[in-house]
DNA sequence: AACTATTCATAGTAAAATACTAGGAATTGA
DNA sequence: TCAATTCCTAGTATTTTACTATGAATAGTT
């Protein structure tokens, strides 16, 4: 289960993708439109500008931009940002293996299967895509 | 991450499918194989029980059985008994969507579809497939 | 220069989940 | 009867999660 921190941290790069043109957006809006509070979102964001998927701007009319066009983001590069990792296993976290039963472990390609699946998966979809799904909300109203 | 519930189902599973010769498979056994304790494994084989992948039998001799063939069982059912879901957001947890952002969320989509890539990933490997691994383990000293 | 809106940094915290262990009852073959 | 097993419920230390709190630093605006 992906924790809030990967689920707020795409919404957050969404939100950005898909409402600075081309200036800062702020915390303070993020937070209006998504419903998370902005003493959250300032964990979250921490992640990202550390990753370096985010410039911040300080100061008054401050916030945060992208550094790259929203379809360079892949979606797994967001969420490994905010997760620390996608592994399913602790022992496929670190480049080498050192679990002491790795060797003539039974598990290991399947696990090792089961990382690469979703690290296809995530790497498949860019940022602009969502981004463009979250535009497309402006003007419906769909508490109706 | 998968929890050591799910990790452990699994090799118990493979367990009793590669060392069960018609037979029961003790969690003695198991926890001596596995290196994984006894009360423990009582923990995780519960649920296996529970989701009636495996058969009980009590008292003196007792142990476990499977109740199918091994190439019948996908290692996405195994964790799905004991981790209880692997949805990676809550709100694909349940058949019906009570999030009130469902309608005109911009990341629902992109999560389905990484449901779905997990679960057809799980669903693709059969329990023989690692019981097979886990038999060609004995002969080969891995300690050397 | 003062004010205000923002980011930045660190700490705190309640609740839940994780990864077990413990004790003993029930069952059943030997 | 006894020994080996499963079954059932509780307990518990540690870690993680999902936040909130406090206040400093920064920078545009008045």
């Amino acid at each position: 289960m992906i924790s809030t921190k990967g689920r707020y941290a795409l919404r957050l790069m969404i939100d950005i993708a898909a409402y600075s043109n081309g200036g800062v957006v702020s915390l303070k809006d993020i937070s209006s439109r998504q419903g998370i509070s902005i003493k959250y979102l300032e964990q979250v964001v921490a992640l990202l500008t550390r990753s370096q998927l985010l410039v911040s701007v300080r100061g008054n009319n401050g916030g945060y931009r992208l550094v790259k066009d929203p379809k360079d983001y892949s979606v797994g590069e967001i969420l490994i940002a905010a997760e620390g990792t996608l592994a399913p296993v602790s022992c496929l976290q670190t480049e080498v293996n050192t679990c002491p039963r790795a060797l003539g472990c039974s598990t290991i390609d399947f696990w090792k299967g089961f990382y690469k699946t979703v690290n296809d998966y995530v790497n498949s979809v860019s940022l602009e895509e969502l981004a463009t799904k979250e535009r497309e909300k402006i003007g419906n109203d769909y508490s109706i």
